[in-house]
DNA sequence: AACGTTCACTTAACCGGTTACAGGAACTGG
DNA sequence: CCAGTTCCTGTAACCGGTTAAGTGAACGTT
């Protein structure tokens, strides 16, 4: 129980050093571990600290010393994708003893500057962002103001899960998936299967990692001898929602057999667009996915999808905050592999033909 | 660009000061807010601020000021249910202008108690617990004993998502969900539909919102004249995997016809296992699951399931953190309803026989 | 001209820790 | 017995902000 002083307000340091009868220096050298007290003293001073119920103060301690805090900064803590690369992140932090907090942008882009600025004010020795959202140019020279900041106070800022776009060189460091060549294997496995009317459930243009697998899907049709086409391509959010709705158009509007998603998640409005539109899914249309979230698995069919090494994009990240030497470079980019992991939502489209069924 | 001072470290207060030709205590006041000063000196300031790239140092001034910070402490931020949960804590929080951050424990019991000392440490407005774990008795106390502490700071420590389950009073506020009803609801959904072989695919034990799963499962079983049988109650840990694995063996060992999931996330196992065994859902076997995750629209057929209102237990536990006036008891509880949203993973056992099938 | 206000700021004492420096006791060796 | 270590501890100056109290100039009043 707490006594002593008055039980306002919370117990100092010097209320632990005089109730123990030693010096302030004392009982700051005992708590921190900084050096063996004899037993006698250092039990007095830990009886004290019982008795006081006293915590130290971690604001007035990293005053001095640095803070050891890692902060990663997510649009949605919501969405599987991103809290799977973050849970990556935190498992390296804390296996470097390090603390590690997230904080949501909510979605609005102006609330990463905003998010980026507290935990700098806050001492962060690492700030990762886990993932994309549309840039302007003037939130990227922002960004990079930051960057530098963190730089001169001997912190770093990690772009995990998200390309720069700020062309030339990236002033931080990047951790990122080769997207554009999943996109290619992905739309390769629905070519080979026979597809040649693969219709593309694309993200956001504004988004970068839409335009790569964007770009992945058309190098993979150019590759097989198709002619892109723009009709084939529709844009959605990356959500279920706005992937159903862009898969009916496709799937009414279109001959595709094939469609070929930006993400999971719209994989999943793609498939139940299918169901309700009466395709069966893989025989009357083939689906693929990108990230291989543990949805994926739980889809019926199962999800036949690109996969992306969320948990090791996230470790990579902290990696690269965290161990550096002097000698490094002052940014580094990593870029991870990905393959798709063939389940069961690709099928030929010959057997829609030998079921007698018509295609159109 | 930064300039002045040797580029190493960061600008201080007194720095822009002395650039601006002004006292500290003219920048402080001017940065915070506290007056407006004449706008020949306000220029010059903020010209220094900005030359100096001068970050104000948080930890530095919450020493004399509130941090304004809430935490919240997850098991699993890979868990849609908690992560839900959690983004209902943090709109209410930056709703009433606080910043909001997110700790994990990542599995670990203990954890949860360090991470709960160093929130206190940082000075921690509110702690929000959100959701449960298999808790010893003297977890629990030292549970209380860190909301004593919080409390005498001015600090408030709430459970959201989690019942209180040490005997007596909770100490804390608590927000959680009235589970048993909404067990009991399930269950009586699938008697209706004239199932009278209904199995439990329950939590683990030692979880208290298991255990008021099964008692809302018994009840309902009573209610309806149907003798609880043990045999067809099986224990999972509520993850996909577990659930799969329990649901074979209730498949093969029994003669059910439902199973109330206690959670959506083992409904997708049960779901999975059905498949594999070659039982048909819902036309030889009807699944009910518990909580309504995203997931739960996404799973084939769409998932009935047990409705929790997890946004709006993270808002209504924020809101019970700071929305406090001094004639407010000392630890109050706010429980929420659930209700079963109907979709299609349950139809009447009669169909079994209408197709000529036997069961068992 | 004398006086009370207001305005725009400065000085210096905090907040709650850490730590360089210094002092005294105990121990060691000569 | 004394100098040299070593060990333990205290004093006080920091860390980087906020803020109560105080100062001096300008302004309006009578």
């Amino acid at each position: 129980m707490a006594q002593g002083r008055g039980s306002a307000g919370r117990a100092t340091i010097r209320d632990v050093a005089s109730r123990a009868g030693v010096s302030v220096a004392t009982v700051s050298r005992i708590l921190s571990g900084a050096y063996t007290a004899p037993p006698a003293t250092h039990d007095r001073v830990m009886q004290a600290v019982q008795d006081l119920d006293y915590v130290v103060n971690a604001n007035a301690r990293s005053l001095n010393t640095t803070s050891g805090l890692i902060a990663m900064v997510v649009n949605d803590i919501t969405s599987p994708f991103f809290m799977n690369v973050a849970s990556g992140v935190e498992e390296q932090a804390v296996a470097d003893g390090r603390v590690c907090l997230v904080c949501s942008t909510q979605g609005v882009p102006e609330r990463e500057l905003s998010v980026i600025e507290l935990m700098r004010q806050r001492g962060a020795e690492a700030i990762i962002l886990v993932g994309g959202m549309a840039e302007t140019e003037e939130h990227l020279a922002q960004l990079t103001a930051a960057a530098e900041g963190l730089e001169r106070a001997g912190s770093r800022l990690v772009l995990c899960a998200r390309p720069w776009k700020g062309g030339a060189k990236a002033p931080v460091d990047v951790v990122e998936c080769d997207m554009e060549s999943g996109a290619f294997a992905a739309t390769s496995h629905l070519l080979s299967a026979g597809h040649t009317r693969v219709a593309h459930l694309a993200g956001p243009h504004e988004f970068s990692v839409a335009g790569q697998r964007l770009e992945g899907y058309e190098r993979a049709l150019r590759a097989h001898g198709v002619k892109p086409d723009p009709a084939l391509v529709a844009e959605s959010d990356m959500t279920r929602e706005s992937g159903y709705e862009a898969a009916c158009r496709l799937l009414t509007d279109t001959d595709a057999t094939a469609i070929f998603c930006a993400s999971d998640m719209s994989a999943a409005g793609a498939i139940a667009a299918a169901r309700d539109l009466g395709r069966s899914v893989p025989d009357e249309l083939s689906v693929v996915g990108f990230d291989d979230i543990p949805l994926a698995e739980d889809l019926y069919p199962r999800l036949t999808t690109v996969h992306v090494p969320q948990q090791e994009l996230g470790r990579s990240a902290t990696r690269l905050a965290l161990h550096r030497r002097p000698m490094d470079p002052p940014s580094r980019r990593v870029v991870l592999g990905s393959h798709v992991v063939v389940r069961q939502s690709v099928a030929p489209p010959a057997r829609l033909n030998t079921l007698g069924k018509v295609d159109s």
